[in-house]
DNA sequence: GCCGCACACCTAGTATGCAAGCGTGCCCCC
DNA sequence: GGGGGCACGCTTGCATACTAGGTGTGCGGC
């Protein structure tokens, strides 16, 4: 029995090579669930689904390895890694490693600019907020952190931190249908903000270890909801 | 006139796949300086020198490249990076912000084995000062870091820091040759065992924190003395 | 009816072949 | 003699073919 929805959307041609392509469907398809936990990939399946060959498919599955999202068995199979609480945890602790770095940097040495940019991202995000587009909110709440680890004058941060964080980012999709949660998501991005527009580089740490911190408390939650996408260990 | 040098040994057969070999093979070449920054790299090459076909050499090629080792350009060829000021920064950067925050944890859970095993390697490096063995000292200084990160309950934060690693651990070969460096740094891995056998977490992130920096100490002076390892930007 | 073995299919790993693009060097023209 | 243009050879990117190995299934024996 072939799996009924490996529907992967490949975006236009043309930009960037085959290879980053099927990662960037690949992934976005892993951290929406359109891919659950635990289940088989095959290489074959997935070429002829993006009518690719499997070259590239393989190529994006061994960098997905990487970020932890999957895993390969040789001879067996390639698997959808399930969410496991320790992975959650370091994917947590290299976010928070990072990013609270980076803001402690980006509190010292922020432009007007910049800080106009965030500004104008928080304010996207209240639109978001009022229409209730959650994907929307999850792109401009990306584009609130990246922006922050640029200004640190690391964006490596954000590309280190977005790579390790897949185990995390599914357990936010999963959260994120909770309006409240939302807003509460956009005070706290407003705290940070305002400590680093005040170059308090203490304050605007602790305020965004707060935030980064906020997903977990829902991670039982969740895990209650959706038991079959979890690891037991 | 082809290379003359592109003598990079395989470890023995069946320990990991190819292209696990051919990515240690290869990194360990790059960071020890046998393949020199600016070099045209050819996947066929390699893929002659080494034994093997294209397909693991040109797998092995790609995840160095996300590790900024080397430089893939389409049609024309593959590079070893030079060394960035930007690129040894944001190294810098990553392993101070990850193995800081690790630090920190470990102090406050490390337990006796763990303690025990920190100073064995400490012990070893001893031995290795003694001896001017300089690559036996940089095996054992990796080990020590590791067992720190390990006693965090977070080893990821050496995978990520060794992996962004790449360019900083080049400088750091072209300067061990000082044989004073390796007494300071054996001296500066104490006061941060020391720090963390007190559980005191400021004192072994500050610790730590100032022996990660020693190198950057030195960058200036090694960046004069090999010019035509480092990029102009 | 149940247990064990063997076969067939499917998997990822590897090797090789083909296509497209860029750089370089030679050759022709001025 | 100098400059412009074309063609060749090299590169990586992608597609395809082949190999080795593991799993599950179905059949045969008990």
């Amino acid at each position: 029995m072939p799996p009924p929805d490996l529907r992967i959307a490949l975006a236009d041609r043309a930009r960037g090579g085959t290879r980053q392509r099927v990662y960037d469907a690949l992934r976005d398809a892993l951290v929406a669930g359109r891919l659950e936990p635990g289940r088989r990939l095959s290489e074959n399946e997935l070429a002829e689904a993006l009518g690719v060959s499997r070259t590239p498919v393989r190529e994006a599955l061994v960098r997905l390895r990487d970020d932890r999202m999957v895993e390969i068995v040789p001879q067996l199979g390639t698997f959808v890694s399930k969410i496991s609480i320790g992975a959650v945890a370091d994917a947590q602790f290299v976010r928070e490693a990072l990013e609270c770095a980076a803001i402690r940097l980006a509190a010292g040495r922020v432009g007007d600019a910049e800080l106009l940019q965030l500004q104008a991202i928080v304010a996207q995000q209240d639109e978001a907020h009022a229409g209730h587009d959650f994907d929307r909110f999850f792109v401009l709440d990306d584009a609130f952190h990246e922006a922050l680890c640029e200004a640190s004058g690391h964006g490596i941060a954000w590309s280190l931190a977005q790579r390790a964080d897949g185990h995390l980012v599914r357990v936010r999709r999963l959260s994120l249908p909770v309006p409240e949660y939302m807003g509460e998501m956009i005070d706290e991005h407003r705290a940070v903000l305002e400590a680093v527009a005040a170059r308090d580089p203490d304050r605007a740490e602790e305020a965004l270890r707060h935030h980064l911190r906020m997903v977990l408390s829902v991670l039982e939650s969740i895990r209650a909801e959706h038991p079959e996408f979890f690891a037991e260990a």
